[in-house]
DNA sequence: TATGAATGAGACTTCATTCAT
DNA sequence: AATGAATGAAGTCTCATTCAT
């Protein structure tokens, strides 16, 4: 009795009720092919399969759902495992790295969330500034303390390690993401990240690599 | 009558009309300021100080107007002299480019174009691909032709020049641009973008420069 | 030419605009039938003949055209000609004045505004006060007015000429109001209008006549 | 558990289950604080910490806790003890009855009820009605026989004793209750209650006493 | 041409009520 | 008996667009 008892504990919000997170998919989506104002709760009520009335119980208003959405993407951003062990070369750690950035970037529906969040930062500043902290601004140092470590050891030459870190994932995006973004071209291929992120190590290494 | 009929015959697109200039005007700050759906065709005809029946006299529609405004957006861009004449030493000629297009990015209200589009392309997609063609791709497309230029010249050694292009722009907005539009940071200081255009040049010819 | 182009000067909100009045009409209708909160925009502007969108034209908000009705009220209530000419004598100026008073709260649909606001009195204090200060207080001070002129003249003997002016009128609704608004009796005839005024007066005078 | 099935056998609306009152009391506050619109019936759940479900099990609906209340407010105010012992002479009854009335009008969140009921009448005129008879019209109808007592005894002059009742109570309400309840004043002190109830018997004595 | 009054579809949100447990 | 999750109708308000002048 006392340990079943915690099945017939539903508390609502808890982070992982199962109709929470039918509603998250179900506005993730919507939120991230419409935009932020795009998007009808009526029509996210729709795509989660759930009554518009649902949506206000689990979420305060339209802007808490979207912020909850990001809040998870965020979680998510943070969970894809960029190797960044310091005893990895960093000629693979980048290339590795690069590749999976760039598949996270272009994925389909993939630049979504930062387009998304990019649109309304204007007009909800916090948000913008909340989502670049979690999700952008934490992978930059993730990479940058990485870079430090290779300082350290006497591998990399660099003055700026944050700056590095930008300048080598902004360098991954080259030709691929505004393309991508702007519809003006499709998912790009594998080999074509490949290229680019080889490419893009290689110029990184040019430069920054101890002489 | 018939012969005064001759006043009411205004052609009325005609590309200069300057009632339709003053609502451009107008129109191009709120939607930058608000986005594509935060802008009312309220708001645009107080900011133009027009009614809001004359919008309709001038466009057809919200959409009509924005990409009204897109379009002297890109004539604008092409008008900001890139100098990229081929007689000009690489190094020059990068550090200048690079200085001009990061200032177009992050003036104030800056990247307010490209995120203001970049926000809708999914939903209006034709909007987005005429935007990355007529404004960002051009763009690549002189550098990488002034780039071709000097590979031909002997000057710097480029496979993809299209790729490299590409490269240098996204090497300048490293650090500056989306910590800007996320509202993570002000404006970046005249120093700073000198200091992250010089860096990304350094990046470049150390990578490029024919050996 | 020149007198009748004011005719084509449209100044919306003008206090007297035939669409505003004919939204105050319709809306006093609605609101006083069923309350501020049982009123819906919609039953509204259909009371009305006019659309949902052409009330928010004319009206901030349901709340502000809920307050422009008792600014109406008010000034109706201030144009209802009691005639408190001190040179007629206390008796037939009470009576009449009192007549007058339990016509205007009992009439069809009469006492519907201080019962309204009554209703949201507690939630929206200002409408309240402004009402009670406006309407009601005015009416007090006004008899009260009358009275001390009475006292002066040495006709009356009262100290509190504000408490007498209230109980006078306290004593008007006597076995007539509360069974109106609570609907426990139809609106009284003239005559008992008369019998309840003639003995409220009396008794007032009994009280109040200088020996 | 066969046994203890008998658990289950409870007569729900027995009069006095305690969850019953429990509602009971927590709905009062939120409707009277808030009127009948205003009060949210998940604002009475959680006033009376009661879930929303458990409402319903104990009255039908919305209006039916409404008028539950409004029941015990009738039964509460039979229960205040009016003296109206037929021994006790009038003007000592009608200052004690007075202040008894008055202070059960204006008490902190008092005239709510009649203002509650009030503000739905027109809505619902069978509440309306009822309330009017079992609280009001009752209250009215014992003073009234306590005033015919009297003037039996030879004590009283009144021709119609219920309207007599009535404007006693109206008096005692002159400059009182109006601007409590429309917020124009805070609740009045002792003093002053004890001032307009002693001017309100005066001036009923005045026009009553029997010559 | 230019206006501003008018519209109606549709957005977000609340809430009384039901139902499975 | 008691719960709380779920619903959908209805409410307030906004806004792109039309139209008579």
């Amino acid at each position: 009795m006392v340990v079943a008892a915690s099945e017939h504990l539903h508390v609502i919000q808890e982070e992982d009720s199962s109709k929470r997170r039918q509603i998250l998919d179900g506005a993730r989506k919507v939120f991230m092919d419409l935009g932020f104002d795009g998007a009808s709760m009526g029509e996210i009520a729709r795509a989660a399969q759930v009554s518009k009335g649902t949506l206000y119980v689990y979420f305060a208003d339209k802007c808490a759902l979207f912020e909850a959405i990001l809040e998870q993407e965020a979680l998510q951003h943070g969970q894809v495992v960029f190797n960044f062990d310091p005893a990895r070369d960093a000629e693979t750690t980048l290339k590795d790295f690069g590749r999976a950035y760039i598949h996270l970037l272009c994925r389909p529906g993939g630049g979504s969330a930062i387009r998304t969040v990019m649109a309304i930062a204007e007009r909800m500043p916090d948000v913008g500034r909340r989502y670049y902290a979690r999700v952008l601004d934490k992978t930059i140092n993730r990479l940058s303390e990485y870079l430090k470590a290779h300082v350290a050891s006497g591998d990399l030459g660099i003055d700026d390690c944050d700056l590095a870190a930008s300048q080598f994932m902004e360098l991954c995006k080259a030709s691929l993401f505004l393309p991508f973004v702007f519809q003006a071209a499709p998912a790009p291929s594998e080999q074509r990240m490949t290229e680019v992120v080889d490419s893009a190590t290689r110029m990184f290494l040019a430069a920054y690599r101890a002489k």
